[in-house]
DNA sequence: TTTTACGTACAGTTTTTTCTGAACAAACTT
DNA sequence: AAGTTTGTTCAGAAAAAACTGTACGTAAAA
């Protein structure tokens, strides 16, 4: 069978047909900052049959395997791939994770939740030196300057609040609640 | 006053504070497929005190026009800065979106309703495929593969039409109801 | 109509990112 | 202990992206 013209035909059908869908997810992918050769990475990983070890990826793509090392690593970090062990087997496995919701909530969470931290903070650093600003500068443009920034300032917190709100709701998993899994139905 | 040393020291200090914010949210603006400059280039229309020409965003930023013009178009996709007409004046002038809730839904909206898109279809272009495999392989083996790979897409397609549903929180503007708009409290 | 002002397309340059092979370190095998 | 196997670090090469200046088309002004 492994030199068999015939059935090396079907499997090349096979792997085309996978091969469209890696290709699509592949370019959509850069939406969890993921390049797309990480992507095509993922997509043979999904449709392999049993987990894989750095090897066969670099086999598979025919890229080098320290490229396979840094982008599995990618993957791992968006919860989208798990390692996994098996007996016998030195290497290192890798699968993807099955759950797609949880992978997408946890890079939801991870940056925004990120995100928003980061920018509350400098808000209030810069608040602070706007309102120094305010209150004891001796031009009047100045204070009025810096008050006007204070208050575009203040409507970004209320945003950053109401995004905080946001990630916990799929944080929390109550999102599930709102939006329920589909199950079989289409 | 234009000429006034004081006067041009407290300025600097306000750039200063304005900076501080600016620095930090053109770093996270990656999260909207936006790139460092062009959040700057954000934050500097942000804190304008009237909308701005492009020009004045070159003479600002020290950054080429051409580059002004290229960044306010990202910016302009993304619903985080508008055009403005004011009376009299020939040059383009834009302002920032002063409702972030609106720009962080259309960007929300925007990109997941358009990767779930392409994605469902290649999955359903991919499915066609496997499905001849699976019913004409002559090959058990094949066919056997070719099962197991819809059954992935199965659930694939579940999860994006989950994904679906949540964008259309964000569409229709539910998610408000869930998640209220913050005024004024922190 | 001619002239001027304005925004953008395009080609070339610079900067950044991605990718690779060699060298290394840790852990397993003998 | 010596010798493999395996994953990762690192420096340089290759590829991609960002940025710039020139040139051009369009529309307002003269």
């Amino acid at each position: 069978m492994l030199n068999d013209p015939i059935y090396e035909d079907e499997l090349e059908k096979l792997e085309e047909a996978r091969n469209c869908f890696i290709t699509e997810i592949a370019k959509n992918m850069h939406l969890y900052n993921i390049t797309a050769s990480t992507g095509r990475l993922y997509g043979t990983v999904f449709f392999a049959e049993k987990p894989m070890t750095l090897d066969e990826m670099s086999e598979a793509l025919g890229m080098s395997k320290t490229s396979m090392s840094t982008g599995i690593r990618s993957l791992l970090d968006a919860d989208m791939v798990e390692r996994v062990w098996e007996k016998g087997i030195r290497k290192d496995l890798y699968k993807t994770e099955d759950d797609w919701y949880k992978s997408f909530s946890n890079v939801f969470i991870k940056r925004w939740r990120n995100a928003t931290k980061l920018n509350v903070e400098a808000i209030e650093e810069t608040k602070v030196q706007l309102r120094r600003l305010k209150e004891e500068s001796p031009y009047e443009g100045i204070r009025e300057k810096a008050e006007a920034d204070l208050d575009k300032l203040a409507k970004a917190e209320e945003y950053y609040a109401w995004l905080t709100d946001v990630v916990n709701l799929f944080e929390t998993g109550e999102i599930f609640n709102i939006v329920p899994k589909r199950k079989g139905d289409k």
